[in-house]
DNA sequence: TAGGCCATCTGGTCCT
DNA sequence: AGGACCAGATGGCCTA
């Protein structure tokens, strides 16, 4: 532990067990801070065989002799030297620390109340599957920006591009059931598919599968954080779909470092909507195999829900967001808010 | 078993 | 003085 221990921080090993948890937090915490005041917090704590009564018993000269016995490369202390602890003075501090650590965890049990609610409202919001934090983040920036992309273009987006733009930076993990969520088989974006598709289709699929960050199968290791730059996935050549797949993102697609993806958006947009993805079939293919995606609540199981992307001929891709945004019920507000934003892309 | 994720404790800093 | 906020440290749980 390279923690350096004041006489506070000493004492504070009689200080309440860690590890509280959402299950077992209650409204009585902060009885069980004072009630459980000998239990050791850290293992080093443990370890360190200096206790609250020998700190009740020794003064502060004590304390810096020993500092320089035991170590001599550790610097003296500075400052003013620190009051005796008396007992009066430990009950005071014991008292402070735990009303602090009870603030501390209040404030992060809003924390992460403030968190779920994000959860909620960004694509793929399962109770049984949560997003980890820093990926309902990111999922929620690039979900920001793409609306935002939506409103600056004013054009209804492709959905290919669209879940591109959504999982820009995700693990591979999170883009499975992102992908999952969408119900957009990640093997779709994968050589082994391209049998079935015609040529012109499977230069596209290879150039999905060709991608660092390519989707995959679940199961498969998921790279480290921070390597997962999807930016690759936007230098894809649009045309490979031919208009098909007409490039929604354009800035994306053609400059995925630019500030407007990472710069300041525009006000979030705590939106859930019916989604029109345009698909505009250029080929006999894509007409047979254009964009149909009506979910059924039942099959959206994450990654169960992996229904075929080209199915049924429509040349609209009508996605019911509140499937994608959540599917596991809404309130009446989040669907005035659907029809709202349906409205918005069917007049577009 | 290693690594990811998480909750919690803690001390420092800033603000009221 | 006390509260909010933050970052570091730690240990538990879970999964590949």
């Amino acid at each position: 532990m390279t923690k350096s221990y004041t006489e506070e921080s000493m004492m504070l090993e009689s200080q309440p067990s860690a590890n509280w948890t959402d299950k077992c937090h209650s409204s009585s915490q902060d009885e069980r801070d004072v009630e459980n005041t000998n239990v050791p917090m850290h293992k080093d704590m443990e370890d360190d065989d200096v206790g609250l009564n020998r700190l009740e018993d020794e003064d502060d000269e004590e304390e810096e002799e020993e500092e320089e016995d035991g170590d001599d490369t550790k610097p003296k202390r500075r400052g003013p030297k620190k009051k005796k602890m008396t007992k009066a003075r430990l009950q005071r501090f014991k008292m402070r620390r735990m009303k602090a650590n009870a603030r501390e965890r209040n404030r992060m049990h809003g924390l992460n109340d403030a968190l779920e609610s994000l959860r909620k409202v960004v694509p793929c919001y399962s109770k049984t599957q949560k997003l980890s934090k820093i990926e309902t983040l990111r999922l929620a920036k690039n979900y920001i920006w793409a609306l935002s992309e939506i409103l600056r273009s004013g054009k209804s987006p492709d959905l290919m591009s669209f879940v591109q733009a959504l999982c820009k930076g995700l693990s591979q993990p999170t883009t499975n059931l992102v992908a999952g969520c969408l119900q957009l088989n990640p093997r779709t974006f994968l050589p082994e598919q391209s049998q079935e598709m015609p040529p012109h289709m499977q230069t596209a699929s290879a150039s999905f599968s060709a991608l660092p960050y390519s989707y995959q199968t679940p199961g498969l290791p998921s790279p480290p954080y921070g390597t997962m730059d999807s930016s690759h996935i936007f230098h894809v050549k649009p045309h490979a779909y031919g208009s098909a797949l007409e490039p929604f993102f354009d800035t994306a697609l053609t400059d995925c470092t630019s500030p407007s993806f990472d710069g300041p958006l525009s006000p979030p947009l705590s939106v859930n909507g019916n989604f029109s993805f345009k698909h505009e079939p250029s080929s006999e293919f894509e007409k047979n195999y254009a964009f149909t995606m009506h979910y059924q609540a039942a099959g959206l199981a994450g990654a169960q829900g992996h229904a075929s992307l080209y199915a049924g001929s429509t040349q609209r891709c009508d996605i019911p967001m509140e499937n994608i945004m959540s599917y596991e019920g809404h309130s009446h507000h989040e669907r005035v808010m659907n029809a709202q934003l349906n409205a918005i892309f069917h007049d577009s």
